[in-house]
DNA sequence: GAGTGGTCTAGACCACCCT
DNA sequence: GGGTGGTCTAGACCACTCC
């Protein structure tokens, strides 16, 4: 949007040329956040075309997190409000956190990303949560610990974080592998964070080796785009190398 | 998909049913890569619905990432293949990696997650390139350097690695500071990768610190989330951090 | 009950590809 | 020319919210 305007003809499509005009609306304010744009059919009326074709370029608004649809009530412009994380800080408790369980399982890994931890394949007991800030929905998380040794701190973990489960029961983190990738939203994420099919999703898939025997700890953390990012930092990548993840870059929110 | 199948009932819409039937033949192979599925036609006829519920499902689909739809020939059944890379491995050159320049501009830094890392205000040199893996486009770069020191390296940052042409100049990087991120494909995007707008991409915003006084470096790298994704290891977290980086996850491709 | 968005339908035109 | 996907239309029903 910032590169290569090209608003020297309507591009394309109808319905792109009234996603872009919605958009730039958006962008300059005619139509504030929180606050309902015009119904389906007063756009319709006003573009002149019709109503499904309104309804498409309010679709993929939509899917780009620009705006909510709410069956019954209107369409919002939705704020904006991200929050940056480092990446190494795996145990933040910001202020206002809170998390709800959704299922404990037992189950084997399938995720084709997680397997490149290549972790044990057996069954697995999986915990499923949610994390909020604020009561909103932030994270999805989905731990997946060894079935025998976990009986005891199952219930740390469905409350806290992992890693401050596994610090309080004293077990050092020798070594945190992530991977991170964006994914569109599937099943039960979306439900979760109340999001369309597709909605880009950020993962960060993680493994805990520690250093008690046979305790390696596999997972998932998920989040809509549009709610959290996160930083790190790399000091003198040549010559001696020191702490990882001192970041110069805070935690902080930001507009987008 | 692989959690909470609860297929006791269309669980929903028509269009979701669709959606997960053709989903799932393309899991058990009903549908090859590379192979084409059925053309709406067929499918309609088949489920019993209408042809735009059928263009519904697949557009989901290709949302998703799972078919490529191509005007005039068919629907695909896309073939996964997703490279993994190293976050602090900032100058891989993969075999078969060649770029292409498609711009040298002049702008400022408008990009709110690219002004957390308090960039210069004024107007940048912006060297624009895409960066192909076997002939495929795989990232999208966005490089800002400062418009007074760049036009002596400028055209090496055309063809190489950022991290590449600093090293070609003795350029020492002293600090690298990475914000990820994902978001919906739009603009230029769109058109490097051949995506749909709002296709989850994986965006890797940084900042490079050098020794040389008034040189830094800013950008972003993006890449359909299909494509890439991205690995970091931080080895002791309590006590003595070592070598940040250094990855048990070994870089690889695997399909997704 | 009026207004909203979500879904579904039947039918049409176009641009494109392949033969 | 026959097949394909992409787009657009007019019209309909539903579930929901708000008054």
């Amino acid at each position: 949007m910032s590169v290569a305007p090209s608003r020297l003809r309507p591009t394309s499509s109808l319905h792109v040329t009234v996603r872009e005009e919605i958009l730039k609306r958006i962008s300059n304010g005619t139509y504030q956040p929180d606050a309902p744009i015009p119904s389906t059919a007063m756009l319709g009326e006003e573009f002149g075309v019709s109503l499904i074709t309104i309804k498409r370029a309010l679709r993929d608004l939509q899917a780009a997190g620009m705006i909510v649809s709410v069956a019954g009530k209107g369409t919002y412009v939705k704020k904006q409000t991200r929050i940056l994380r480092k990446l190494d800080m795996t145990a933040p408790s910001f202020e206002g956190t809170t998390m709800q369980l959704l299922s404990v399982t037992r189950e084997k890994i399938a995720d084709p990303v997680m397997l490149t931890f290549s972790p044990p394949r057996e069954a697995m007991l999986c915990v499923r949560k949610t994390i909020f800030i604020d009561d909103m929905p932030f994270l999805y998380d989905s731990t997946y610990l060894s079935a025998d040794v976990a009986d005891e701190i199952v219930d740390e973990f469905s409350e806290r974080l992992v890693t401050e489960a596994l610090r309080r029961h004293n077990i050092l983190v020798t070594n945190t592998d992530l991977i991170i990738d964006a994914a569109p939203a599937t099943g039960q994420v979306e439900d979760v964070f109340g999001i369309p099919t597709g909605y880009p999703i950020l993962r960060r898939f993680y493994k805990f080796s520690t250093d008690t025997a046979d305790i390696s700890i596999y997972g998932v953390l998920q989040a809509p785009f549009d709610r959290l990012s996160c930083s790190v930092s790399f000091p003198a990548r040549n010559g001696r190398a020191s702490r990882p993840g001192a970041s110069s870059v805070g935690s902080s929110k930001h507009r987008a």
